[in-house]
DNA sequence: GTCTATATCGGGATAGAC
DNA sequence: GTCTATCCCGATATAGAC
């Protein structure tokens, strides 16, 4: 499965996915990207359907082990920054499958199910290391806030890059995940009890596009 | 063009594309549901196109209205709400045009224009409401933060839907409606200076989805 | 593994009768 | 205005040679 070719196939077409939208890429696009003729590409994949399933699988492993990643304890904010980082990158990557995800999903079905999997695998995350502040004091919010908390920073993070879409912003730039970023932490701001220092150190580091550096 | 027959197409056009995708729907699905000949169709509209036209330009005439109608003074905070709640109500009987936009937009040209001249709209709008409102005081909101505020109001506003369907939720549901009201509100709240009572009469009314009785 | 050639299938579109 | 029949085309899929 994992022959030479069969990984150009997959990089190739995850390109022209995400510039293009799955639907507009025929198996025929790929190949002729890839100087092979058609035949060639159904000997790796039998189809357009197995390269999407084989990119989701991959989005899918990705987001699973970042979501998992969190050690329960002992986090504060900039990490929990870090982590939306991560999770926006890896969307980022793969962003294809946030331009038409009702499409998708419809003509997938293994699809719908590991995007509703990992919508609550991040909102259950996201829950978790909010409630962690919340006792620490570093947030300030009710139980039933949270709630709307998370469904605010779920939207941004998962519609985000649709959104910039529709405006006519340049998706494809890797600084829309910062100003994804930036509206998550102006969500946020309201109930944040750190320090100025703090505050304005996450706040230049997601300006800054130095998030990594953290 | 206002035929009989050509309005019969197009609501159950607008009905098909909701539920199933502008994508999934051929010309003789649509003829079919009618207990229509394609030819018949094909009288009236040269095709799926055409009538994915005739639907938008529905689409953008009716949200245009809403975005000029609020005069520029004297609004209270329910009346934007108000303003809130068509606006979103009106996406929501054209919600097909939400559920994959990007394909939309790279297939018809004139709906790209005219989504991002909507959304400038809606932002301008926005800002002068909020504007207003924090001229007046009852909402305490620096300019740049009116900026972010205003991001997260239009995300929610054109992105909730897609969000509800990638969870799973049911998107027919009109409900839907009040609970991407709700996550409005919870994002202004904190900026909010009003008593009380009011909060309160605005948060019942999102919650009964009474908000049409204003 | 890769190619060429070809079969198949479905949706878009039109002609012409009624 | 509406129907039937048909054509066209593009995308998918496969067979068989190299």
């Amino acid at each position: 499965m994992a022959s030479k070719t069969a990984q150009r196939i997959l990089l190739v077409s995850l390109e022209l996915f995400n510039t293009h939208g799955e639907a507009n890429i025929t198996s025929v696009d790929i190949a002729n990207e890839l100087d092979m003729s058609p035949g060639n590409l159904y000997y790796h994949f039998k189809g357009k359907e197995e390269i999407t399933a084989a990119l989701f699988s991959m989005y899918h492993d990705r987001m699973k082990k970042i979501l998992f990643a969190p050690g329960d304890n002992g986090l504060v904010i900039k990490d929990f920054f870090y982590f939306l980082f991560v999770t926006f990158e890896t969307s980022h990557l793969f962003r294809f499958l946030y331009r038409n995800p009702s499409d998708l999903v419809t003509k997938y079905p293994y699809i719908e199910r590991g995007f509703k999997q990992l919508i609550k695998a991040k909102e259950k995350g996201f829950k978790q290391i909010l409630g962690d502040f919340s006792r620490q004091g570093t947030l300030a919010v009710q139980s039933e806030q949270i709630v709307h908390l998370i469904e605010l920073i779920s939207m941004v993070l998962t519609q985000g890059l649709n959104y910039y879409v529709m405006k006519g912003d340049d998706i494809d730039d890797e600084d829309i995940i910062y100003r994804g970023l930036a509206a998550i932490f102006f969500a946020i701001s309201p109930y944040l009890s750190i320090d100025e220092e703090q505050t304005d150190s996450i706040r230049v580091a997601i300006a800054n596009c130095t998030l990594d550096d953290a």
